[in-house]
DNA sequence: AAAAATATGACAACCGGTTGACATATTCTG
DNA sequence: CAGAATATGTCAACCGGTTGTCATATTTTT
């Protein structure tokens, strides 16, 4: 049986309170109490049990990550960053990996709140879920617009995407295709698709936009790309909406005869350390997710203090010139 | 203020014990009281409070992992994988990256402890964490040997050790490197060197291995490839620990002029589903990610509930042919 | 009609800490 | 030396559910 106060406080030879004070710094404590209690604590080799805590401070330290999945470089990067600032904060993360299903992300909506979370930060990409409306608790989004009262952490998708399109166009690209998420979906990654089509008008060119979602497979994502090139063999540049895609594009045109960066220009999004290491060819764009990271903590924390709003936040991204453009 | 038990009973005009009793399925209800229960609830948005729940019925229904990092293709499918299942077994999912810190895994362990959960699962790459032996819990490893007691899931790193190896002696090299962890490091993955070192002997030819740390970062492990080839500009076959290491040493061969693969031929360890998709051409050990995650949940499971044994697991790997060899 | 099963309520103890109120004793300060 | 500051104790309420015991009332079964 695991130790108890009582046993502490027992050994100890003070009373259950004194304890208690020790572990709180409260009230007037000696340092020869002090050290009475922690010999005791380390004897029994006891830890306080924080679902008792929990239960009476009204406060678990407790923080909720939604998002699609952790097995991803951008999200792996993000949620990883993000947990070990909120470790630093002495909060502990909860994951759910919502899968772009909006059931499931319902679903851990709750299951979260049940567990009294003190805040919550989401990125999964579902759309309509008002659960989150009522949900009387500090959250904070990246790269999704949720609600009003939620702020939204982003990077500047949309300088993101005149930084792609003009690199192509000033590369002597005609025919440039961009691919991005639904449009339905209410996310700042549209923004790049809004800079694209601008871009491309200004420089007198035809935007072509192909949309798909995010969740499909890769033996789906592979059908889809073999037919952008079927419709548009004579494509010259391609602006992904990520770094994975950009990948396996790269790799379809390769198969079909087109030489990169000679005859396709590929640009891709994200810039993940992980596709960094594998892929450091690949021309990105990349996006600050350790910033992006720390400014979605530290806007939950003030979040979680205040109450107060907290407006969204937008931050640069830069471009990494690799060798496919 | 959130709806409490007591306010859910005076809505619905039962007592407390009955919604007790409706929530938890318990003693003789009927329907009808079932329906003003639950419409109150509704009405209410009632949730009940986990923590409380958890303080009664010494239960949490959370288990910790306790990895590296969750930003990396083989431990954040690994991990993505046993979150999915845990969540279909009821459980919610607390992640600690404790960064091959030992300190940090520490604090994690006594931390996850504290937060009372009800199982772990583990692998992190420390060594002699004492912790562990007393924590008095059902916990569960992947990749890393612990302790006696604590079960360890992994793949054949033997079969893959073989497996790499002959594919590439029988692709005529004559110098093969291979790069593992520390020997120091109680880890499955030895087992590797083990069989390579085996079959190199068995085949007249001398085996090279050189250490490096799982967790130096990048520029750092370009300095220690970049002298491999200095001290073996021979080298015809590479056998690495990982694919993220695979891809980086192919990258510096290419720079440094080798010919791959006809020059130096590449073996990478891991194939995660990202570094497959990324890299198709990078020849690799799989290790069966999801099936690894999926065992190490279910003895978890079993742990949990008849304390039971549970021995060691191992799981086949299989070979991808990409175009490094 | 008696016995058994079903349905619900009231009450209190319990899980393991935290905290406020109040009491008492020792030590420090002016 | 009185009063303040420091140090510790006892006690009980509280956080929000769960559960066992006992009581009572209504149905169903034999």
């Amino acid at each position: 049986m695991r130790a108890k106060i009582d046993d502490v406080a027992k050994l100890a030879g003070v009373s259950k309170t004194t304890v208690s004070r020790v572990m709180n710094k409260r009230g007037y404590l000696s340092d020869k109490t002090i050290k009475k209690v922690h010999d005791a604590m380390e004897e029994l080799n006891y830890r306080p049990n924080v679902v008792a805590r929990q239960l009476f401070k009204q406060e678990t330290k407790l923080v909720g990550l939604i998002f699609p999945t952790v097995d991803n470089p951008f999200f792996g990067q993000l949620i990883a960053s993000m947990e070990k600032i909120l470790f630093k904060n002495g909060f502990k993360t909860l994951i759910g990996n919502s899968m772009n299903d909006s059931e499931k992300e319902k679903k851990y909506l709750r299951d979260l709140m049940a567990h009294q979370v003190d805040g919550l930060i989401v990125g999964a990409h579902n759309q309509g879920i008002s659960e989150y409306d009522n949900a009387n608790l500090p959250i904070v989004s990246i790269d999704r617009i949720v609600n009003d009262d939620i702020p939204v952490i982003s990077s500047d998708n949309y300088q993101g995407g005149i930084l792609a399109t003009k690199l192509l166009i000033d590369n002597n690209c005609k025919v440039i295709i961009h691919t991005n998420g639904p449009q339905e979906l209410k996310t700042p990654a549209q923004n790049r698709r809004l800079a694209y089509e601008k871009t491309m008008r200004e420089n007198g060119l035809k935007p072509i936009v192909y949309t798909l979602d995010f969740n499909i497979g890769y033996d789906q994502k592979d059908r889809f790309f073999r037919n952008i090139f079927k419709e548009h063999p004579n494509v010259d540049g391609m602006f992904l909406s990520n770094d994975m895609d950009a990948a396996q594009v790269r790799d379809i045109a390769s198969e079909l005869g087109y030489q990169i960066p000679n005859d396709l220009k590929i640009v891709g999004y994200d810039g993940a350390d992980t596709t960094r290491i594998l892929l450091p060819d690949l021309t990105t764009i990349v996006q600050p997710i350790d910033k992006m990271a720390e400014e979605a903590v530290k806007m939950l924390i003030e979040r979680m203090i205040d109450n107060g709003a907290g407006r969204d936040k937008v931050i640069p991204v830069k471009l990494h010139r690799g060798k496919t453009v």
